[in-house]
RNA sequence: GUGGCCAUAGCUCAAUAGGCAGAGCACCUGGUUGUGGCCCAGGAGGUUACGGGUUCAAGUCCCGUUGGCCACCCCA
């Protein structure tokens, strides 16, 4: 065994990978470039007080559990970021971001940390692409942070997908739902679970996306938000489900869909993907109003998804789907001799200059081996410079696939490449 | 945090009933003077995850630890 491994719940992305993660990422960017979204970087240390701030006690100690937090030297609280949506929103009224035109559409991508038990596509260190529209009340704006991740997936090549939404409404009508939702599940007390039980005190949306089939029984016949919505709440919600119809995005009511924070309100989604077993929730996302708020920042409309890019990956290797290959070395520069090699390095570097991905062979190595190494890179060519070649000023440019060699001048050997790649 | 399964070479896996740690793939070198893939020969690569215990003898049985997978919990 190594002496070094990575740690618990951390992994390393190896090359065989990066053709999915560029594929993912590539598509990401492009995506919300066309959505008209700016991208954001922040940093990835943030004040502890940022990441739990005005939380419920109960939910504050949980999630303090799985934050990376340290002391830092001067003694300051500080932690890995667990999500990207706090340290933006700290951004935005840090940078009187409310300044500019509404509405103020960013995107970030980076790793987030969770001290989390590592399980199936979940890791203690994720990439996450985040996307936030701030400042826009009008559900078209939900809308487009729905068709933004939606579009990622299926333009990824993802089959079957489709949203699961819900409203979760806001504060004036949702204490009176969560009220009514405790006294019915008051009144089923005995037939709760443990770990409901538990829920219906810390958290009691929660109890509504239990896995427990005794509570599932019971929430047949539970109150669901979207009855209890309040005029501007439920209208919102139509108007969504009416852009939604329109535009042809299949999605499902589910009235067990909720987040766990009193900053989220209104809208919340999640996208589905099926025939991926218990972790069929490819992303997931949300209305906050008042989180711009709770850092500090003037009461401001918000809402955004984040899109873990391993369980994209996971999953597109589930669904069979082959990303575009990366580029490989399309030429290598074989040699001979002193002089020769100094051909071969210059040869390389003219053609990096004009594009062309190539490499010199390394070394004072038998020809044969050099072969060898030109086969095992899978370049097209070799160029092979000896001493014949170097006294006529030329290369033999063998074509790895057909075995065929042809001598071309040294000086025009670029040129002969890129009119074989077709360019 | 709770529970189940698992851990042998870089990878995939063997190793009778407890009795000398192996194969395939991958890697390196060679198969003569300037030519790859296929083939052949050779090489390197292991404290059997780690620590303890039982035994004449442990990869194999027992305990602990670490790590992985799966489910729960949680999911900003």
């Amino acid at each position: 065994m190594p002496k070094f491994q990575t740690l618990k719940g951390f992994k390393d992305v190896l090359p065989e990978e990066f053709p999915y993660w560029r594929f993912v990422l590539g598509k990401a960017y492009d995506l919300a470039d066309r959505y008209g979204f700016q991208q954001i970087d922040t940093p990835v240390l943030e004040e502890t007080r940022l990441f739990l701030r005005g939380l419920q006690e109960g939910t504050a100690i949980i999630l303090d559990k799985e934050l990376y937090s340290f002391e830092d030297l001067d003694g300051a609280s500080i932690s890995l970021r667990p999500e990207f949506t706090a340290g933006i929103m700290r951004a935005y009224v840090q940078h009187g971001m409310h300044t500019r035109p509404k509405p103020v559409k960013l995107f970030a991508i980076g790793p987030l940390f969770r001290h989390e038990k590592p399980q199936a596509g979940r890791f203690r260190q994720h990439t996450q692409f985040n996307a936030e529209l701030l400042g826009e009340e009008d559900p078209a704006a939900d809308l487009e942070i729905m068709q933004l991740a939606y579009n990622l997936y299926r333009e990824l090549g993802f089959q079957n997908i489709s949203f699961q939404i819900n409203s979760i409404g806001c504060p004036v009508c949702r204490p009176t739902y969560i009220e009514t939702l405790v006294e019915y599940f008051e009144t089923h007390y005995d037939e709760l679970p443990q770990v409901d039980k538990r829920r219906l005190r810390v958290n009691p949306l929660r109890v509504l996306d239990t896995k427990e089939a005794a509570t599932r029984a019971l929430l047949i016949d539970a109150p669901k938000s979207v009855d209890h919505l309040c005029h501007d709440c439920a209208e919102h919600f139509d108007t969504l489900q009416g852009y939604l119809q329109a535009l042809d995005l299949p999605y499902r009511v589910n009235f067990r869909l909720v987040r766990g924070f009193d900053y989220y309100v209104r809208t919340v989604f999640e996208v589905w993907a099926e025939e991926l077993g218990a972790q069929n929730a490819l992303c997931g996302g949300g209305r906050y109003d008042g989180l711009v708020e709770s850092v500090g920042g003037p009461r401001t409309p918000g809402v955004g998804v984040g899109i873990g890019v391993e369980r994209i990956v996971l999953s597109l290797k589930a669904q069979g789907v082959q990303p575009p290959a990366l580029p490989r070395p399309v030429v290598m520069a074989l040699h001979r001799g002193f002089e020769a090699r100094l051909a071969a390095l210059k040869l390389t570097d003219a053609l990096r200059s004009a594009g062309v991905p190539a490499v010199t062979a390394f070394g004072e190595r038998s020809l044969k081996s050099q072969l060898k190494s030109a086969n095992k890179a899978g370049v097209r060519y070799a160029a092979i410079i000896a001493e014949d070649e170097l006294a006529q000023g030329v290369a033999t440019m063998r074509d790895m696939e057909t075995g065929e060699q042809t001598k071309a001048p040294l000086d025009e050997i670029v040129a002969w490449v890129q009119k074989r790649r077709g360019g």
